[in-house]
DNA sequence: ATGTCGAGCAAAGCTCGA
């Protein structure tokens, strides 16, 4: 079973892009973020025709989440991160597929920060790790997949410098994303390539940075402890980063047994 | 500060968020 995560930046200005990679890849499961459609303008008919059920949860310009599931339909559990009901944005979808319950999730940028856009980061961090604690106690097996907006250590960006003052990098944003590893949750990625520190998932469109290579690992796919013995493979579809109009974001994936 | 995208608004370039 090959569960991805894949940021589209857009999904009707990539819909091409994300037909070819997904006849390409062929994920069982493809959970994205940044449709930045409402719900009326969401391809559905376009991912059936290329044989994937979806669920999606939408809003105007921004954000936007969404589960494919390839000859079938997800069945959505949870629609929104609980613990905040005036918090309208479209960054949270939850879906069993196949036994496992699988969490397409957009958080924060919280940029610039100090600031508002920062503080919504981290209570938005804080409302996942009640949940995704409340998940553990469930004991289904689950994978929480998308968009962290977090570079977890100095070994997962080309070099940090530049992004000293950005609110990727920032101490609290990275112990909030301890936290979560803390709880009992796998990094697949990092847990598949232990050594391997030019692993990245992002590449900004501005300063040249997708030839140079200067990218960051903010995509993850984190797995529930239950599922450890059931990874098999891990990794990245870098070369979707190189193509026209493409995201600034690569697809990463999961392989279970 | 730089400079690159998608999307909305509205009909061409601007604004916003990333």
């Amino acid at each position: 079973m090959k569960i991805a995560t894949f940021n589209v930046n857009g999904i009707n200005g990539r819909l091409v892009r994300l037909l070819e990679w997904l006849e390409e890849a062929r994920p069982d499961v493809a959970c994205l973020q940044e449709t930045k459609t409402q719900d009326a303008n969401f391809p559905h008919a376009a991912l059936k025709d290329a044989g994937y059920g979806a669920i999606w949860s939408g809003q105007k310009s921004y954000n936007g989440v969404a589960i494919l599931a390839r000859g079938r339909e997800p069945m959505e559990v949870r629609r929104g991160l609980p613990g905040d009901p005036d918090d309208l944005h479209a960054r949270y979808l939850e879906a069993m597929v196949d036994g496992v319950l699988v969490a397409s999730l957009y958080l924060p940028n919280g940029n610039p920060q100090p600031g508002p856009k920062f503080d919504y980061k981290l209570a938005w961090f804080a409302r996942l790790h009640a949940h995704a604690r409340h998940l553990l106690e469930q004991r289904v097996p689950a994978v929480l997949a998308g968009d962290y907006n977090v570079v977890p250590t100095d070994q997962d960006i080309y070099n940090p410098a530049s992004w000293l003052d950005d609110a990727l990098l920032q101490p609290e944003s990275r112990a909030a994303y301890r936290d979560l590893l803390a709880q009992g949750w796998i990094d697949a990625i990092r847990d598949r390539h232990p050594e391997d520190f030019t692993i990245y998932t992002f590449w900004d469109y501005l300063r040249n940075r997708w030839p140079r290579n200067a990218g960051l690992r903010i995509d993850h796919l984190l797995l529930s402890p239950d599922l450890r013995a059931r990874l098999v493979d891990a990794g990245v579809d870098r070369d979707v980063r190189g193509r026209e109009k493409a995201s600034d974001h690569a697809p990463a994936w999961v392989v279970l047994r």
